[in-house]
DNA sequence: GATGATATCAGTAATGATTACTGTTATTAT
DNA sequence: ATAATAACAGTAATCATTACTGATATCATC
């Protein structure tokens, strides 16, 4: 199926583009609910659905949170989730470091391993300084 | 709370104990209802959570199935998730081996890290054997 | 520019996993 | 035996997400 254009989805891109934190589908609708004070949070989810399919953004899922967290940045990169304030960060690492971990894991392992899921778990700056 | 001992229990955890695949509530569910016919799904998470609680058992969220999985193997270990049967296997490996990842990935962050989740993703041998 | 095909919309209902509530039953200490 | 209360079965509610429906917007063609 083509693609056509529309402002909904033009606006939800643009917004999850200006964001560095990777906002939840509830935030990207009341964002965009401003310039669209009427559109409907499934729109917002069947167009981040859409985007996400496309290759355009990425979705990701954080078995901690029970939500879904979307990010305009598609290159391959770990993240940290806050056990506080449960924010997703971008954890900047050279993603050669882990590179070997697949293989790693292959040398016990019978079947075939495409890849791995990794995030990182703990304390954030903003909510360790909050604490002091 | 102090707990208090009961048959349901009991054989939730029985169950586990009999499994070296990760159930999900609702397989738990559906197995002590054998000897139980009239147990509810709300016990059946009652207990896993409150077993999960106490350190008796694991439960393990896989951001790719929506689904828990209880584990009564409480050692760290990894997992394998098959994207294919979506079955949730064993991976043996020596721990260590990744133990360096934590330390690795505070380089570059200024939040405290604690601890990460790992699992890895393809198609498991059933699966690989099926499809030749 | 008008027309027609259809992707997208807003609104709402449905889903699926999980949790909370309620009055009854089972366990355990005294 | 009794009394306190954890745990139960059954059911309703929650929460994130997806599916459905008739109306609207986009876009290629005339």
């Amino acid at each position: 199926m083509t693609m056509k254009y529309s402002r909904q989805r033009a606006a939800i891109l643009s917004f999850l583009q200006s964001r560095r934190d990777h906002p939840t589908a509830e935030l990207v609708y009341s964002s965009v609910k401003e310039e669209f004070p009427n559109i409907s949070l499934g729109t917002v989810y069947r167009n981040l659905n859409q985007l996400a399919e496309a290759g355009i953004i990425a979705k990701h899922s954080f078995g901690i949170l029970g939500i879904d967290h979307y990010d305009y940045n598609t290159s391959p990169h770990y993240h940290f989730v806050c056990s506080c304030c449960n924010a997703v960060i971008d954890l900047p690492m050279e993603h050669s470091d882990f590179s070997s971990i697949d293989s790693e894991a292959s040398k016990n392992f019978d079947g075939l391993i495409q890849g791995h899921r990794l995030y990182f778990c703990g304390i954030c700056k903003k909510c360790l300084d909050q604490k002091s």
